[in-house]
DNA sequence: GCTATTTGCAACTTGCAATGTTACTTTAAG
DNA sequence: CTTAAAGTAACATTGCAAGTTGCAAATAGC
């Protein structure tokens, strides 16, 4: 099993879509070319539909494709849409009770959504036309 | 139970030693003080030990403290010697059998080890004796 | 030297979240 | 009407971090 998946499925699926983006793929072709299930895809995608990024079509010789051109589609658009969180925000669940403990969070916290900011910029200047075969 | 509570657990931990920094801590205290349990206790800041940050004293009367001044610890040294990687490096084990899903994979990479890098760097501009209270 | 206290460490258990799986409903093409 | 697809809920699996137990080694205090 692998862990933290879910961006690496989405970015790699959507890099072929953009490829041919008129193309209808089916869950279970796009999980069997990842090596995982198709609910799993069905799962991730779903997100993307729902953020608007995928379209899904039901019934037979349906399928999903890009909702728009892949040009306009960025990794900083999948990115956030999955909520992948690369860069870890803090675990903390509660307020921490020692005063020091509290500073200690708030410093470390305040510097990765600084990071965390960076990457979304930089995934958004590659757009996923950018890793398919037929790059421009 | 809290996930990624080493590097919480550390800081929090030299923040105090920072404070009174000839003064020995067991490992119980420590634990006790964190909510979490001695042997976890052991477990990280043996690491600590490992790369000259912490010295420890075995036996009755033994216990943990700086290895040297509060001033000349930090962040940096603390994250890095506990490899806690808030950035998430690419889990990818098994090779990837599809060109698109490599180039991805490297730009992705690329990209979080700028981050990783930004990161080392802003945390080594704060020491540990600046978290304690009584702050320079 | 003896005892109490502490770290060091290995082995095992537990909890949790992500992934994987099964089964079923809904939708639409032919 | 049948077939093939998404949508979804419920359950199973599993990887991993944290927690736990038990014991050996070291050392201070007596």
């Amino acid at each position: 099993m692998k862990r933290n998946s879910r961006l690496s499925l989405a970015l790699h699926t959507l890099g072929h879509m953009a490829d041919d983006f008129e193309k209808l793929r089916t869950s279970a072709e796009i999980a069997d070319h990842a090596g995982t299930n198709p609910v799993v895809v069905r799962r991730v995608l779903g997100r993307l539909r729902e953020v608007g990024l995928l379209v899904a079509h039901k019934g037979q010789s349906g399928g999903w494709r890009l909702a728009r051109p892949p040009q306009e589609i960025t990794l900083a658009d999948v990115y956030v849409a999955l909520e992948e969180k690369l860069v870890t925000s803090g675990p903390e669940d509660d307020l921490p009770t020692c005063s020091l403990e509290y500073t200690l969070h708030q410093r470390v916290s305040d510097l990765l959504q600084d990071l965390e900011r960076d990457l979304v910029k930089k995934l958004s200047e590659t757009s996923i036309a950018d890793l398919s075969g037929k790059a421009s």
